[in-house]
DNA sequence: TTGCTCCTCACGTCACGTGAGGTGGC
DNA sequence: TTGCTCCTCACGTCACGTGAGGTGGC
């Protein structure tokens, strides 16, 4: 009874990443090993597109693997977990502030190199 | 005729950083090997603190070992190596830039997020 | 003898990409 | 038979930190 067969290429088609991506993922734990066919391949559901499409919108925001998988994982469904999820959402812009201090910091200071640079007539050794 | 001697924790002390690092840098060519006492301790002169201070700074405004390799063992001394570096630092400032673009969208998002989640009574699966 | 420093591997981190070598199904 | 897809390792990336197991010098 095979209702709705994927095979990992179009999912990755679908999804819009690699297949090794896919793969690794479930290596990680962060997505569910699927069924397999009599063949050996994997065979997913839609559950499984709106997992990944879930992930890859969480990794290009910032958060790692464990971070997403510890969501997915979290042990009750209701407010707790919104709670939770909303307090991690926070947790991450703070530490966005913080990077980007720290890199507008560091522009200033290459800013500040160039003209020091331009007017050095001495050979400095570095 | 030893002068200057100078072993890595001595050295690791005063650049302010790991013998393991020390260590690290030597094997990525980074540093240059120093001699050795007759015991195999690695024996290190004040050119080795300058060149780490200056590694470490490199690092810390963002350019990777390959970039700092790149530079010290530049070929030439004179004004192409000043010009190189000043182009080098020009584009780690528009890197720098495209980070902090990138960054402060994520940002922007995860801002977002938050009302809507606040707001939603249904459960959703994510 | 006791510590402290040093030595050289080798593995772990993070999120994959990229082969290598082999098989299934039309 | 030819391709295409899929499979499972295993290694490379980046900049180190952290042991493991051993030695030198006071």
């Amino acid at each position: 009874l095979k209702v709705k067969a994927m095979r990992i290429g179009l999912l990755a088609t679908r999804a819009g990443i690699s297949c090794s991506r896919i793969r690794f993922y479930e290596a990680q734990g962060v997505l569910t090993p699927p069924s397999r066919l009599s063949s050996g391949y994997r065979d997913y559901d839609e559950r499984a597109l709106q997992t990944l499409l879930f992930v890859d919108r969480a990794r290009s925001l910032g958060f790692s693997l464990q971070e997403i998988a510890a969501h997915i994982h979290f042990p009750e469904r209701g407010s707790a977990r919104k709670a939770h999820l909303m307090a991690r959402i926070q947790e991450k812009i703070a530490e966005l502030d913080v990077l980007l201090t720290e890199l507008q910091s560091k522009r200033a200071v290459l800013e500040s190199i160039l003209p020091e640079l331009q007017s050095s007539l001495r050979e400095d050794q570095y």
